[in-house]
DNA sequence: TCCTCTTGTGGGAACGTTCCCACCAATTTC
DNA sequence: GAAATTGGTGGGAACGTTCCCACAAGAGGA
């Protein structure tokens, strides 16, 4: 069962050259005649060679190997990326190794570390910390990615573009008539939160609307937070109908549960937006209309991003990908001919 | 930007000593003087020094990387089970090499050769491909996971309890007055599909009742292809109140989608039980009730008898882990009194 | 005919670690 | 007091590959 797996060598002695030869017809180098070749091929398939990648990687350098290091594998978004990183990362002949921090910093130390003593080619990576940098850190290929990447502009970086999200937002409400929605964010301390804020704020202003009144609510990116914001936001708020913009689609479905658990309904009453595109967005009852991360792409451009620095290649250095409406039913449209609202399905 | 990195040799050179005791200081081995091991790992500090682990793999055979090959990493129940991998894997000082085969045989061999030149100290692997089975696989410590685990008894496995999981579904049914659910199978190719129907036929045969008589659709593991089975179970079968059982929770709330766009009410009309526990399910109206699988506790647990593997220690070699009943409100009690329904929220 | 150039081949060094063995000094044992 | 044992140390080989250089044989030009 543990038998000792065969070497370039064994099928050099194989094929009665030598492990030059042997290496260059299994390489695909240049100077080797077909029959040598041939004979090469055959022998390793005969004694069932698979080339060694650790003992590549030593010597030449290239262990064939990225690192990804995110929040958490598991959260939809994220797992998104990952499958994007991965299908990336296969067509480059590369494997993925991947690291969930948990959100927590020390956890996202100690993966650096052994991401780097893995001697992985490059590095993907979602700070959790937001504010401390390793110097260190640059010494390998590293692309930043999600919504924080742009934080580093003087890093590769690639994520999705929250400014044109939320205007793609706020537009979509504002045309349905949802002048002043009620806001759910995330924890200020997150970087992304200043950055929704700041692009909300240069939406409304442009049109002479101070959002600074608008109702805001902070909580944590899960389902009950969403749902307990909605809670207050609601009962502070007697207005009919109203908007809930929430910056994340736990968030908003959260705030459908508490819509509905108030008595009220959705969208007549109260419209919900979310901003993420998971897929449970499709079984709430409307379904949540959203801004879609371009997820799986994010995943896909930061691995290209990625191997072109490795290759020290030029290339962009930053990248941030667009949102995509995702229509459903969770947001009125005001301006139809009230009674009967104009939802699309 | 690309600087060489230090080796043990530069740490021993910093410290005045041999790379020999560098290497013992460092590995914590026992006969190295204090004295000796402060300097070394203090010079290890100055210098920077983090260990190669593609040396250490191809000088003493464990390169540190488990390998985890799955149909798809961006599945909730997938990406839960490497959640959970991956947490273990930390904790044995190994890191998870990551692959998605999307359901492709071709990619799966692709993946597991890919996986074998990285020279992983072991395989997690849920297989695609049901039937052929490649003998070169067992030279490598392995360990298949997910529901088909158990259909190769001869080699270590772990996955849920299907047996236990449908006689815990169809129990809660019986109990909740349907004794007759019509059911919504995954494609009769896949493995887990033979356990389901012969889980569902023992158990209402104990109970004198004949399930080859219950209505059965089959359907890829998606909401819609729930949603058109649902369709066709509902058009065909007057019979109200009716209950769905189908053996993923996609299919489940393809169903309610269905259910409720035919004009019925769930539970009180036709009652839907999932089989999964994904975190959509608390979404949908009403919330969908399901017999959740232990999906992280599978990952977790797998890597546990993967390192058991590698050790050459005895273990379980088989394992199935209970699944457990996530009551939420999508099945009716028509045991009591009827008109109102009780249905946990 | 000799010299150069090209093409294919082979051998050795190197990558950074661990493992094995030899060594030295200090201590213990007879 | 000599021999045996112990604890710490150092040096070299080995892991499997790639890279570099040397070399042989043949082709081509002078």
């Amino acid at each position: 069962m543990r038998a000792k797996r065969p070497t370039i060598i064994d099928v050099a002695k194989e094929a009665g050259v030598s492990k030059s030869t042997a290496a260059r017809a299994l390489n695909g180098a240049e100077n080797v005649t077909d029959a040598a070749r041939q004979t090469v091929l055959k022998a390793a398939e005969t004694v069932g060679y698979e080339r060694n990648h650790l003992a590549v990687g030593m010597r030449s350098g290239r262990s064939g190997l990225i690192g990804l290091v995110i929040p958490d594998i598991s959260h939809p978004f994220w797992a998104d990326v990952a499958r994007g990183a991965q299908d990336r990362v296969e067509a480059y002949g590369r494997s993925l190794v991947i690291f969930s921090s948990d959100w927590s910093i020390d956890r996202e130390v100690a993966h650096l570390r052994s991401v780097r003593q893995a001697r992985v080619e490059g590095i993907m990576l979602n700070r959790v910390a937001d504010r401390t940098f390793d110097d260190r850190l640059t010494d390998i290929p590293l692309v930043m990615i999600g919504s924080s990447a742009a934080m580093f502009p003087d890093l590769p970086n690639v994520g999705s573009n929250i400014d044109q999200g939320v205007r793609l937002a706020c537009d979509y409400l504002w045309r349905r008539g949802h002048k002043s929605p009620s806001l759910i964010v995330g924890p200020h301390a997150r970087l992304a939160h200043g950055r929704f804020m700041a692009a909300i704020e240069r939406f409304y202003a442009e049109r002479g609307v101070d959002s600074s009144q608008f109702d805001v609510e902070e909580a944590t990116y899960t389902d009950e937070a969403g749902y307990h914001a909605s809670k207050r936001i609601l009962s502070r708020n007697p207005r009919r109908p109203l908007a809930i913009f929430a910056v994340s689609d736990l968030l908003a479905l959260g705030a459908m549960m508490a819509i509905r658990d108030t008595g009220l309904s959705c969208p007549e009453e109260v419209s919900v937006l979310g901003f993420d595109g998971i897929a449970a967005g499709r079984f709430s009852v409307p379904p949540l209309t959203a801004i879609q991360k371009p997820s799986r792409l994010i995943g896909e451009r930061a691995v290209d991003m990625l191997i072109e620095e490795i290759e020290d290649r030029p290339g962009d250095r930053s990248l941030s990908l667009d949102c995509v409406l995702q229509e459903r039913g969770s947001v009125a449209d005001l301006g139809s001919k009230s009674g009967r609202m104009s939802v699309v399905a």
